[in-house]
Parts: C-alpha cells; structure tokens; sequence
DNA sequence: ATCTTTAGGAACCGATTGGTACAATACACG
DNA sequence: CGTGTATTGTACCAATCGGTTCCTAAAGAT
C-alpha cells in the first residue's frame, strides 16, 4: 500500500528498553531515547504515540522477557526442588551485580519512580511484581519442605520472597557493596534451607 | 555584621525533604521546590548552592531524623528481646502505608534513582543504609534466638533483613496491595520468631 | 546617622524538555 | 508507469528546566 517502516518495532522496543532501563523512565530523555532505538521523533511519534505509552509497551515487554523468564526458571523441572529454583532466582540477582550489571530491575525502578504519580504505570508494575510473587509461590509448593505448609503461612512467604528480590535489586542499582547483596542471598538460603 | 535572613535552614531543609520524598530527585522541579520551601531562588542558591546539594542536604538530614530514628527503635530498651524492636520497624513501615503515606523510603527512592549516576547520592544513601543495617545487626544480638547465631549468619541475616525493609518500602512506594505489604511483614515475624 | 554587608526578589539566561507540523520520500498496487 | 499512501526526517513549537545576574531592601556595627 505505501512507504514500509525501516525498523522493526520489536527491536525498536527492546533498544528503548536498555535506555529505560539504565537511565529510568524520568531521566531518559526524548534524544536518549531516538539514540538508543536508532529513529527520528516524526518516526518515534508514529509508531509509540508519546513517550509514556512507549514506555508502558517497554513494561510489557520487561514482563514478557524478564519476569516470564523468571517464572521459567522459577517452575523448571530439572531442579526438582522449588526452594532451588527459587535460590537460582536470587543467586542469578546477585551473579547480574558481579557481572557489572548495576542498573538493577526495570520494574523496581518504575516502582519507586513514576508509579508514585501515575496510575497506568504502577498498575503494570503491580501486575508484574504480582506474577512474579505467583512463581515464588508455585516454586514453594514444589518444595518438600513448603509444601506443608498451610496456604497462608507459604502466600505470606511468597509476598515476603517477592519483597526481598526488589530490595535486592534497589540495592544493587545504588551500588551498595556487593558482599552485602551476596550476604543477603546467602540469608535467604538459610531460611529456605 | 549584615541583614540576617529571614528563614530558618533548618525548617527549610525539612521542607525541601517532603518535596523530594513525594516527587523523587529528578522529579522536584525548581518550582516545586521554592514553593514548598517557601522561598525564591536568590535565597534558595545563595543558601544551598545547587539541586544537588540541597538534595544532599536533605539526605543528611533525613538520616538524622528518620535513620536515626529507626536505630534508636531498634535500640529500644523497653523492648527487651531485639527480633521485636525489628518487627516493630517493619511493622511501622506497613503502618505507614494503611495510614495514607504511600511515599515510600526517601532513601529507597534515590537508591532506584539518582544514585545509579551519581557517586556523592550513591555514597550517602549506601553509607545511611549501612547505618541502618549495623542497628538491625545490633538488636539481633539483644534477641535472645539469634545471639546464639555466630557473626558472621548474623550478619547475614542482618544484611538480608535490611533488603528486605528496603523491598518492603519500594513496594509501598508503587502502591501494591497491602495486604501483600502486611503479609510479608507477617512472614519477617515468622522468620524471626 | 552612616557605612557595610548580606538577604531578597525579579528579570533573565541558554539549554533542554516533550511534542507537532509538514514536506520530502519510497514503496505497493492499479 | 504513474499514483496513492504511509513513513520518514527536519524544522519548529511553547514550556520548562536549573542556574545566574543585578538591583534593592534591610539591618547590625560604628
């Protein structure tokens, strides 16, 4: 019919992801943005409305590419015990931090930025902390010693599990010493142990 | 010697505080900032220099008033076994949201934010977090179950307990269910009990 | 009363913010 | 081979950003 885009709004998509998620949502500006994803505003514009629906379609897809791969890991069968699986979860938390990866977690940066303010945002956070939490809560009824545990005492475990991993995260983007984060993981070894 | 100004600094910076609690860093607008300070740029540069180092101020005093406030519960003799002085933070931080403030952890907010550029921001939430910390690590060793611990799990513990808070109040921050808030606060007490 | 020193306030600064308008462009289809 | 249609890129927009300048008002010191 007419003129084809050039880009590909997947990729366009996954670039804007990166610049969010190193500068956040607020200290990521329009130029940053053309930058990272490689188009014009006329084009940007178009394709993403504005700035903010362009970054709630990078939260969907932080969902659909981090946090489904966290449920993934969180419901794999080749570690048959789901305290396991929930350990690799933190561990691989600590692992991003020793691999030079400091920007922490997109969502808890959105979370403790414009989801203060703006309703759609904190809407697609909570959704995401929400089925991340659902994961845990799956992991612990895989694990012998959780699974006898009443629904309640292990959904409260579950919340309690999902709060650490966005302290973790908060923390590792402010750059606090390492050994504190790989501490913590160890703590919560202890107390899944 | 000259004409003495007509505001107290001190009641300035508080000021300046509860702007930066609820917009964030990058988020206090200049405006903003004069308004809720209640005063005019002239005075606001010629007192504080720059954003920055208002925002640095503000930290310093936020630590004084609220870190320390949290140390000095954790260090409350009144409350004889320490695992309760640490339920009583947590507690509090969920008491904080079912009252209305939604704003979170001025620090747990710089941590996602501004610090993850700025070493002088990273420094002192680090070193305000770290102070925090210690306080947990020393009322573990007024509760009678984890003084039986050796140092170094108590440390751990204390280092996974602080990330948790951390969590906690980034959550809080986002507006998540707080029953989720009140259910991981549960769990904490279940873990130290 | 006068001098000195500083606070206060408003006007102003260039840079940058997110967003828009529009003309040039390039492809698909008749 | 036009022709329509959507994309692209650029120029531009008002508003706001953090910060500076400069003049006046005010008050303690002498």
């Amino acid at each position: 019919m007419a003129r084809p885009r050039t880009f590909d709004p997947d990729v366009a998509i996954e670039k804007a992801m990166q610049v969010f998620w190193t500068h956040g949502y607020e200290g990521a500006s329009l130029p940053d943005l053309l930058d990272g994803m490689g188009l014009t505003r006329g084009s940007l514009y178009k394709a993403f409305t504005d700035k903010k629906t362009l970054f709630l379609k990078v939260l969907e897809r932080y969902e659909d590419m981090a946090v489904q791969a966290g449920v993934t890991m969180l419901n794999d069968p080749g570690i048959p015990d789901g305290a396991d699986r929930i350990m690799a979860m933190f561990t691989g938390a600590y692992q991003r931090v020793t691999d030079g990866d400091q920007r922490g977690c997109l969502l808890c940066s959105a979370a403790a930025g414009p989801s203060n303010y703006d309703d759609e945002i904190a809407a697609v956070v909570s959704k995401s902390l929400g089925t991340l939490r659902d994961g845990i809560e799956a992991a612990l009824r895989a694990s012998p010693k959780h699974a006898a545990l009443d629904d309640a005492a292990r959904g409260e475990l579950a919340d309690m599990l999902i709060s650490q991993y966005v302290g973790l995260r908060t923390m590792a983007r402010a750059r606090i010493a390492p050994e504190m984060l790989r501490n913590a993981v160890r703590s919560v070894g202890v107390m899944l142990a």
